[in-house]
DNA sequence: CTCTCATATTCCTTGACAGGCATATTCCAT
DNA sequence: ATGGAATATGCCTGTCAAGGAATATGAGAG
């Protein structure tokens, strides 16, 4: 059970920025540090924030801690869009542009 | 071009309960306000936030503002999903994978 | 024009959170 | 045990955003 939401857990642009690293291969604490040229306290409180979303798995290896991306709870980001997707997938995209052009013309004769 | 970070603007939980109703028919204010239980004024400003992410548009109607979803902003969230997604489907190949190896290989030893 | 209804804007207070800094923890090597 | 490297946690401060209350705008009815 996560206890952050996942919405706030990628509302950070920095928290993107690490799912973005991590999408390619799993990192270490150092790398991600050097990479975002942040302190290393605020990436490990990032990492701490994702964790709780359970977008990434951390995996100990000495004093050191590996951050490997959890995709999985994506997947319900994927199932909040589903509903929405089926509005832009047909033409309803092109009726409603048609509608927008008509509400942004108040000079259009509808009647 | 939109002012408000895209993600940002759906990091609100009663802005994603406004785009959720707004997802099966445009709504008034008034409307809004009633189903959601919030003060007016904060409805308002949570539609303005959302129109500011070209989230919603607004059709001027009388005194009345009726608000439509504009569901094409949220494509760019299918898009920022695609890498994962990628890699969620990866991972339940892996997954697949290693079950039908347990299966061919029950006295497998894990961890 | 005035009154009223629907909605927007402003001000205020409060809480959450990011970043910088200092410090604590954990693990390994010697 | 001790020291050092890698990482985590606590404290502080500034910023931003949400909710509440009061007020301003705007449009139609009479």
């Amino acid at each position: 059970m996560p206890t952050r939401d996942l919405f706030s857990a990628i509302a950070d642009p920095t928290r993107r920025q690490i799912l973005d690293l991590l999408c390619q291969r799993e990192m270490g604490v150092g790398e991600l540090v050097e990479t975002l040229g942040l302190a290393q306290p605020n990436v490990s409180k990032h990492l701490r924030t994702l964790g709780e979303a359970d977008l990434v798995h951390v995996r100990v290896d000495g004093p050191r801690r590996h951050y490997r991306l959890r995709p999985e709870r994506l997947r319900e980001l994927e199932e909040w869009l589903a509903p929405y997707r089926r509005m832009w997938a047909d033409r309803l995209d092109a009726l409603e542009r048609h509608l927008d052009q008509l509400d942004d013309d108040p000079d259009h004769k509808e009647n």
